[in-house]
DNA sequence: ACTATAATGACTGATTAA
DNA sequence: TTAATCAGTCATTATAGT
């Protein structure tokens, strides 16, 4: 099977230097060694150099997924499906009996809290109904209690919300939306803090080291079975930003920390487009419905023509409401663009310092030397601070004094503000980053926060030896979280010329993430 | 040379229609 | 159950402007 070859089993590391010495990109051989086995080395140089083959023969995802299926069997295909089973909760499988009985009520429509509170004042025993009572009957309990308010943190649409209220009070099953719009909310968010309360770890991935991973969510398909597959078959965690700022960013997360008792860091950023930008509201027009902005990429393109054609549409009509098709256009491509109002019937887009903001930065955190691209650039690629630190939070009381990082494609600096912020001070921090720019960044945050400990500063993931990871172990005696999103370009829907998927050019640095944390693992005796 | 801008669809998942 | 539709996307590259 499949599995045997990867996942619980510790790669061979001197194996795969072997061949990345040879000149062959590291996911190749991994994928070699994946399918090949270790034994065999000319077998697995064979396979290697079939996978190169013909200088014609593009690197394009679906041509070599393609060919693996053909020349390998059905049956890694099927347990790559078996991973993701379709199921509405993807989380099923790792369902405690109580946890079954919580997404069961919260799959119906009910708040996970309430369904939470239910199922532990009535017992595993309960019946469904039974249960649902003790809601709705708790649930009318609090209307009374007034004071007792949703945190400001309040997600844009709470799913319990849609319902009218006048029809809550006389739920009853049949009444009950099943299926409802998908949310990405992980294993929770400030406004559903406790949507799945435990999960189940592989033996091979319990810390330390702890390890978090991000990339896109919408990838392209395969690509989260895969990522799932090589980083201890963990399911991701998706989660959208919207829950913690005031602009969408869906995220996929694969990490192994408790999920028990996370907290938000503070001052908590605006979460609708309203709060965060006072002064533009005089100049939003009532029909443009949007709370939140779509996420913050890193480039716009014709936002100038756009916000002139724009403005010619709505002033060339009288009054302050134009025809429904002037709206509807405006507002499609104000959506598309993610265009705020600036002006009387002006439109533009966000300035990096915006940016920064809802990203959870701190005010002019890209400055320095940069281009205004370069900064667009950087803050599409990064992190939100908010948000990773509400799921790095539950490592504050395990570390009082302090952590040391292995931070990869550290980018601006995402994780690092985001541990700073929680308080925990940074002991010694590796950061791996190919930027200049980013670099320059990270390194005047690191000065203006009078940073007491290390950084070493390293170029490229892929000049990473087991000697150096040797040496950093010995030197402070360990890492204690492996942290890092790899590069999304091959990934990302907004890419139109190399959309490629894992084995393109730069997003297959995320084997190097994989490499370094078993080489680091491998180290620290795991 | 460097910087800003505009042009360039496809794919993914969710929703709705058939 | 399946097909059509909808909305949204950590982007790359050529060209214009400075």
């Amino acid at each position: 099977m499949a599995s045997s070859s990867t996942g619980s089993s510790k790669p061979n590391f001197k194996l795969v230097d072997h061949f990345v010495a040879m000149g062959f990109p590291v996911w190749m051989v991994y994928k070699a060694i994946e399918k090949k086995g270790e034994d065999d080395k000319s077998l697995i140089l064979d396979t290697l150099l079939a996978y190169m083959g013909p200088e014609n023969s593009p690197s394009k995802y679906q041509c070599i997924s393609s060919s693996s299926e053909e020349s390998s069997s059905e049956s890694e295909r099927s347990s790559a499906n078996d991973l993701f089973p379709d199921d509405d909760s993807p989380w099923i499988d790792d369902f405690t009996a109580k946890d079954k009985m919580v997404a069961i009520l919260v799959n119906m429509g009910y708040p996970a809290v309430d369904a939470l509170e239910a199922v532990e004042k009535c017992g595993l025993q309960a019946e469904i109904m039974e249960l649902t009572d003790y809601i709705y009957t708790a649930q009318m309990e609090k209307q009374h209690d007034v004071q007792f308010q949703e945190p400001a943190y309040a997600c844009p649409k709470p799913p319990h919300d849609d319902l009218p209220s006048s029809s809550r009070g006389k739920r009853k099953l049949c009444d009950i939306r099943v299926s409802r719009p998908k949310e990405m909310i992980g294993f929770g968010v400030p406004s559903h803090p406790r949507h799945i309360v435990e999960r189940r770890l592989p033996k091979s991935a319990l810390g330390p080291p702890y390890f978090y991973y991000e990339n896109v969510a919408y990838s392209p398909k395969g690509t989260w079975e895969t990522m799932s597959r090589f980083l201890d078959e963990i399911k991701p965690e998706f989660v959208d930003s919207k829950y913690f700022c005031a602009a969408a960013r869906k995220r996929g997360y694969i990490h192994n920390l408790p999920i028990l008792n996370r907290f938000c860091i503070s001052p908590k950023p605006p979460c609708t487009i309203q709060e965060a930008f006072p002064d533009n509201k005089k100049w939003w027009p009532y029909w443009d419905p949007r709370t939140q902005l779509n996420c913050l990429v890193t480039v716009v393109s014709g936002f100038k023509l756009l916000s002139e054609d724009i403005q010619k549409r709505l002033e060339s009509c009288p009054g302050d409401t134009p025809p429904k098709e002037v709206q509807e256009y405006v507002l499609v491509n104000c959506r598309k663009q993610n265009l705020i109002w600036v002006g009387k019937n002006k439109v533009a887009p966000l300035e990096p310092e915006e940016m920064e903001m809802i990203l959870g930065f701190p005010k002019n955190h890209t400055r320095g030397g940069t281009t205004r691209l370069d900064k667009f650039k950087a803050l599409g690629n990064s992190f939100q601070v908010d948000k990773v630190a509400y799921h790095l939070s539950v490592l504050k009381k395990e570390f009082p004094y302090g952590m040391n990082v292995l931070s990869l494609f550290s980018g601006i600096g995402g994780a690092e503000v985001a541990l700073h912020r929680l308080g925990i001070p940074l002991k010694h921090v590796v950061s791996v980053e190919s930027s200049k720019v980013n670099k320059n960044i990270f390194r005047s945050w690191w000065k203006e926060t009078n940073q007491r400990g290390t950084l070493i500063e390293i170029g490229d993931v892929q000049h990473i030896t087991i000697d150096m990871v040797g040496q950093w172990i010995k030197a402070f005696g360990g890492f204690d979280l492996i942290i890092g999103g790899s590069p999304c370009n091959n990934l990302a829907g907004g890419n139109r010329v190399s959309r490629n998927g894992l084995d393109g050019e730069l997003s297959s640095l995320f084997y190097h993430y994989y490499r370094i944390l078993h080489i680091v693992r491998d180290m620290m005796g795991r």
